[in-house]
DNA sequence: CGTCTCCTTGAAAGCGTTCAATTACAGTGG
DNA sequence: CCACTGTAATTGAACGCTTTCAAGGAGACG
C-alpha cells in the first residue's frame, strides 16, 4: 500500500523572492519536481509554505509501516505550520510552485503579529476539512465526498483534476487502491460521474453523488441540504 | 446510532471570573451538567472555551442522520475557536467545569496578540489528534490507539478513566458500539487490558497494545517505537 | 517493442455491520 | 427492601462490504 516512491534527494530550486500585496511578509519562491519531497517528518522546521501551482500531499509513516497522507494542499492551502519539529513530511504530487517563508528563530511563526492568527486559522481549517472526511463511514461515502470535496477545491472549470494516484487516495481514506478503483467505477458507470482518464474526471450528477456521500438509502428528508454557509472562510465545507 | 440524548436546554451556570496566571486573559468559570450542550453547531460564536474539570465532546450531525465526534477534550484543552460561526456542537459528556473567553466583535480572539497563536496551535494540536487516529484501518487498531491517546491524556494515575459511553467512542471512530464493544471485551479478555466496570480500564499489556495498534501482526522490525519526541506540545503523540 | 507504473477487474476470504437477544446497573416508587 | 423501568453494555449469528490474492490492461518512455 506504501509502494514506497523512493522520492530521492529534495529537489528544490530558489527561483526569485518577493512580498505579498501588503509588503510585509516576506518569501522566496520555490518549485519542486513531482514525486519529490519539500520536507521530512521529524526535520527541524527552518520553512512553512504556501501553494502557488500544482499539489502537495502530507504524509507519514505509520509504526506498521502504512502510509497516511494527511491532506492534499492546493494553491492557497499553507503547510509546515506545525511547530519547531515537522510532525509530516510533504511532497510534490505534481510539479509545484511553492512560496516559502521563514520561522523565526525562537520557533514561531515571522510575522506581523496579526497575520500569525490567519495563517494558523488557514491550517486549522485544512486538518478540519480532513476530519469530516472521516465522519463517512462506507468507502462509497467516503469517497464521494472526497470527490466532492477535492472539485471545489479544483481550479478546472467544467473538469475536475485528480493529480494523485489511485493509491494516494486510499492512504488519505484509508482503504485499498482496489476499493477506491473499484469505486470511482462504480460511480462512473452509475452515471454519476464520467472520466477522461483515470486523473481527469467531470461530474454528471452532483446531487447524486451528495447523496452517495450521505448513506446508502438516504431517506428524502435526509438530502445534503445541511450545507455550510461558511462564513469568513474561503471555501464551502462540504458536510454530506 | 446516533441515539438523540435530546439534550434538553443549555445547562450552564456562571460562577467566578478570574484572570491567567499572567493577568492578561479574562475568563468566566462556567459548569455544564452532564450531557447539556455548551453550544450547538451554527451559532454565532460569542465565546471559547477552556476545559478546567472534566470532559467535553465536540460533535456535528452528517446529512444522513449519523453523528460524528470530532474530538474528545481533556483538562487544559480549548474548543470553540472555530470562527465567528461554530462549526460544531459542544458538549459535556461529564459535569464540566469550564473557562469561558470572550471574543471580540471582529471576530478574532480577544487577547493579547502573542497569545492567540498559542491557543489555535493547541487547537491545532487536538485536530491533528483526531487525524492521526484515522490512519489506522482496522477496528482493532483504532480502538487500541484510542485507548493509548485516552489513557495518556487521562488525569488519573492507575487507571484510566473512559467517560464517555461505546456509542460515543464509535461515533468517534466511524465505528458502531457493538464493534467497540466487542473488540475492547476481545482486549480484556486476552490480557492487555482489564475493566473495572464498563467505564475504568486499567492498561496492563502497553506493548501489547501498541502493537495492537499497529497492525494485525506486526513484524518485529515495526514495532512501535517510532514514537514522536514531541517537542514543544504538551503531550506526546501517539504514532502506533 | 519491451519495460515500467498505474489502473482495472475477478474471485475468495475475512472483518465489521446489522439484526436480535440477554445482561448489568442506576434510579424510582411501591 | 425489592420490584420496576430505562439506559448502557455485552454477546451471538448471518449478511455484506472491504480486503486480499491474482491476473490482465492501458499508457509513458526509452
Amino acid at each position: 500500500m506504501v509502494d514506497s516512491d523512493d522520492l530521492g534527494a529534495v529537489v528544490i530550486s530558489l527561483h526569485t523572492q518577493g512580498h505579498d500585496q501588503n509588503q510585509r511578509l516576506q518569501f522566496n519562491v520555490v518549485t519542486a519536481d513531482k514525486g519529490s519531497s519539500v520536507y521530512h517528518e521529524a526535520d527541524e522546521a527552518h520553512y512553512w509554505y504556501e501553494v502557488v501551482r500544482g499539489t502537495v500531499r502530507t504524509c507519514r509513516i505509520l509504526a506498521d509501516g502504512h502510509r497516511q497522507l494527511t491532506a492534499f494542499l492546493y494553491p492557497e492551502d499553507v503547510f509546515g505550520v506545525d511547530g519547531p519539529v515537522y510532525r509530516e513530511s510533504a511532497e510534490a504530487v505534481t510539479d509545484v510552485v511553492l512560496r516559502r517563508y521563514s520561522i523565526g528563530s525562537n520557533h514561531m511563526l515571522s510575522h506581523p503579529l496579526d497575520d500569525r492568527e490567519a495563517i494558523l486559522q488557514r491550517a486549522l481549517e485544512s486538518a478540519r476539512r480532513s476530519v469530516f472526511l472521516f465522519g463517512h463511514r462506507t468507502a462509497a461515502n467516503r469517497i464521494a465526498a472526497f470527490l466532492i470535496v477535492t472539485a471545489e477545491r479544483s481550479s478546472m472549470q467544467s473538469g475536475v483534476d485528480l493529480p494523485m494516484t489511485r493509491c494516494d487516495i486510499a492512504d488519505h481514506l484509508s482503504l485499498t487502491l482496489h476499493t477506491v478503483s473499484r469505486t470511482i467505477s462504480e460511480f462512473a458507470r452509475s452515471g454519476l460521474i464520467a472520466l477522461d482518464g483515470p486523473q481527469k474526471m467531470r461530474i454528471l450528477d452532483l446531487d447524486g453523488l451528495h447523496r452517495a456521500a450521505a448513506g446508502p438509502d438516504s431517506g428524502p428528508g435526509t438530502s445534503a441540504y445541511l450545507l455550510d454557509e461558511s462564513s469568513n472562510s474561503t471555501d464551502p465545507c462540504v458536510l454530506a
